[in-house]
DNA sequence: TTTTTTGCAAAACCTTTGCAGTTGG
DNA sequence: CCAACTGCAAAGGTTTTGCAAAAAA
């Protein structure tokens, strides 16, 4: 127990805040930038980069991919977005403070179930006590199979033909 | 409710028992297949496509990526091989008769701890209770931060700059 | 004006696909 | 002999890097 640090506010509630923090970094703040914050403000999940160029394509020229990766990238450092990875597709960015989801992932069905951080705090806590290890399904997701793909057939090997998904 | 299969024996203790699944299966045992299984077994941690590929080639011509991925592909079907994700870089493969171990990764150090299933047991039961989520961490590790790191900085955002790994 | 940002082109990286030639049974 | 397997070349999808032009402060 050497540190009481407890995700500091960083809230971020609005754009203007982000600008404000990109500029007090030393950054700049382009219309560029407001876009893809736009972007991911309007968001109500975690989307992927490429989602996110789409979207600022809607009202002019499309941002290109590589803008918005280094964007991502700025705003990662800042503390004002995270990526998660849910299977083997492209990364998926959100704003932290949507309250830092955490998520489940069906192996069976591809669901995804994102949840509230206290919900896993009973689970953090046991792995805490067991392992000395301090847990988060925020960056990789808890993966496993949902109630309704459990009974379907066990999570064991094998586990392949006639289920339409390839992990 | 479809079927009640239940992770059959499946041990595959040596690279003749896959030989045999791999005929009974209607396919056929190359010497190709025999240096992949050969690498696996050698194998003391999931290893990548590539360093199979790279292992391979120690005593001959290396075989090519195409083909080990193939190959590896075949043997996940067949319940001989599992692959996991435990960050960025390659998936990694391994047998599943090393126990179908399951992984803590450090978010801080990048330090793999491979755990026995029966480990993680009662955090299982813990997530099932709550959510009827039948958890496993094979595919996707447990990330977090182990005890070491954790006293470290805090796990919130805003993890960066000095620690010199990028996630 | 100075420094940061941007877009384009290109590449890196991991993995898959198509196809013609080879090989196991 | 025939189906299964292999290697090569190419491509697919995601992300990064280099560089010159454009824009913020």
């Amino acid at each position: 127990m050497t540190r009481s640090v407890n995700t500091p506010p960083l809230q971020f509630r609005d754009i203007d805040e982000v600008a404000d923090a990109l500029r007090d970094a030393g950054g700049r703040f382009s219309a560029t930038r407001r876009l893809v914050l736009e972007a991911l403000f309007a968001a109500d999940a975690p989307i992927s980069a490429d989602r996110i160029a789409a979207a600022t394509g809607e009202g002019g020229a499309r941002l290109d991919a590589t803008t918005v990766y280094r964007i991502l990238e700025r705003l990662e450092e800042l503390g004002v977005v995270r990526h998660v990875h849910l299977g083997h597709g492209p990364g998926l960015y959100g704003l932290t403070r949507d309250g830092g989801r955490e998520y489940l992932v069906c192996d069976g069905c591809d669901s995804v179930t994102a949840l509230d951080p206290a919900q896993l705090d009973p689970v953090r806590a046991l792995v805490r006590e067991q392992f000395g290890f301090e847990a988060s399904f925020t960056h990789f997701p808890l993966v496993g199979r949902c109630a309704a793909c459990a009974g379907d057939h066990a999570p064991g090997p094998a586990a392949s033909a006639g289920h339409g998904h390839a992990h």
